[in-house]
RNA sequence: GUGGAUGUAGCUUAGUUGGUUAAAGCGCCAGAUUGUGGCUCUGGAGACCGUGGGUUCGAGUCCCAUCUUCCACCCCA
């Protein structure tokens, strides 16, 4: 019986208050993307399960072991998206995307689903802003994508988010570093934990930010992929960082960073934020120059990143930002007696009509309650019709603040009337 | 996936060594105020005590399983 009043683990409803405040921050993002000219792009939930396999990487520990997969009726194999950037691309190359005007720059809002341990901030099914640039490999573009993500915390005035930065190299450099790595751990396996023992083979990377001392002490000795960049990604790297500082942006590389995904080459980035003493990746990403190629089209250098709303959402309230919450009713018709009832209604249609938020009471109840209604939806105005109003053709507007009443027609002239009341009062306010 | 906590009306909680109809505050509904909200007072509805088993004459209290949430690990947005 519980399950028919029970969410899956690690779901969320969302409710018309926080939907509210959603809204307000998905109206940021949005405007901000667009001010850099990205455009939507809204993919399908589920894909061919091969795409994540070779987009994400059949390595990855959300490959392996996070993915919500399943066969569809016609024996298909299926996976509802673990992350926004493969369905992304694989849209932008079926369209024939890439063969138009490069670069071409992408937001997106998706639901991701990942089946995992729920804890608070790691949901199965959690939500993400996402921006895509393909088509430009200029560290330019890699400064545009970390502003723009600068530049969202910004404007929700969140405080005390870092970003750090590293760069982990194109193939090549990375291929050597690998090795390098791969030795140095080797030859002190007898200080490595357990689980490290296992990162040495599954990705030595990780091995860098292990919270095991003795591991942590190995570590910071380990040779670091910084001094194994090659030529052309050391001048990539301090390219982005110079324009970050020129944009006075401040960060810190971390050459510890490891992105969980495969497809990440060179510039890697995280904005970080403590929310309730844990800190959190908010927002993600980097580049990936190989996926479009990995995906069979051509070469075609692109990066972006995630951002984690329901993260967000979690590290604005922490920090006590203030959203806005739903629009509250501007005025509530009450009414006594049946002719009101049709009164009231009829011109709740007009007022509507006009696109004024108005509510008119349905339940037929007393006045009172219908009163207490109205206090209760914040009404900022009440009206309310009788047998003697309707006779007279006339009703008091009463402002709920301040108890003033004003009377107006019910008539032809009752829109007219009911805005110069609501504006002489708006401008009374200032 | 591993380890550890948690779960009582919509919300926050009380519930004594297992013992008659599970309690309170807030919220909700109604009345006092027969045509006007916010304050006050009065009354009412609302809980199969997460779910399913078991022990017992008797379980919200004990045992087992399961689910949720939370914490650490793993991992990540």
């Amino acid at each position: 019986m519980e399950l028919l009043t029970q969410a899956p683990r690690g779901t969320q409803d969302v409710l018309p208050q926080e939907a509210a405040a959603w809204q307000a921050v998905e109206r940021v993002m949005r405007s901000e993307a667009e001010l850099h000219g990205f455009g939507e792009v809204r993919t399908p939930v589920f894909e061919h399960t091969e795409l994540f396999q070779r987009g994400v990487g059949d390595t990855t520990d959300i490959v392996q072991k996070e993915m919500y997969t399943f066969l569809d009726k016609g024996g298909r194999s299926v996976t509802l998206r673990p992350e926004g950037t493969a369905g992304a691309a694989r849209a932008m190359l079926e369209h024939g995307v890439f063969n138009g005007g490069l670069p071409v720059k992408f937001y997106y809002f998706t639901s991701c689903y990942r089946y995992e341990k729920a804890q608070k901030g790691r949901l199965r099914e959690f939500h993400q802003f996402g921006v895509e640039l393909y088509g430009s490999g200029d560290p330019l573009s890699d400064a545009e994508v970390i502003l723009l993500g600068h530049s969202l915390f910004e404007r929700f005035g969140v405080k005390g988010v870092r970003l750090e930065i590293n760069s982990i190299g194109c193939p090549a450099c990375r291929a050597k570093y690998f090795e390098t790595l791969k030795a140095y751990f080797g030859s002190h396996r007898e200080e490595l934990c357990g689980t490290c023992l296992d990162r040495l083979e599954r990705n030595p990377m990780r091995i860098l930010d292990c919270k095991n001392e003795s591991c942590g002490k190995v570590a910071a000795e380990a040779p670091k992929m910084i001094d194994f960049l090659c030529g052309d990604c050391r001048a990539h790297f301090d390219h982005v960082k110079a324009l970050l500082d020129a944009a006075g942006v401040a960060y810190t590389v971390n050459p510890s960073i490891v992105r969980g995904l495969d497809y990440y080459t060179r510039t890697v980035f995280e904005f970080l934020a403590e929310i309730d003493g844990k800190e959190l990746a908010v927002c993600a990403g980097g580049r990936y120059d190989g996926l479009v190629e990995e995906l069979g089209g051509q070469h075609t250098p692109a990066l972006g990143f995630g951002l984690g709303m329901e993260r967000l959402l979690l590290l604005l309230q922490a920090q006590g930002v203030e959203l806005p919450g739903v629009e509250p009713c501007e005025v509530f018709l009450g009414y006594l007696g049946g002719a009101a009832k049709a009164a009231a209604f009829r011109l709740c249609t007009e007022l509507w009509k006009s696109g004024v938020h108005a509510m008119c009471d349905v339940n037929g109840r007393g006045l009172k309650a219908q009163m207490k209604y109205a206090d209760k939806l914040g009404a900022a105005y009440s009206l309310v019709l009788g047998d003697d109003e309707l006779e007279q053709g006339k009703a008091e507007l009463k402002n709920m603040k301040t108890g003033e009443k004003k009377k107006i027609s019910l008539g032809d002239r009752f829109l007219d009337d009911y805005l110069t009341v609501v504006t002489e009062q708006e401008d009374l306010s200032f």
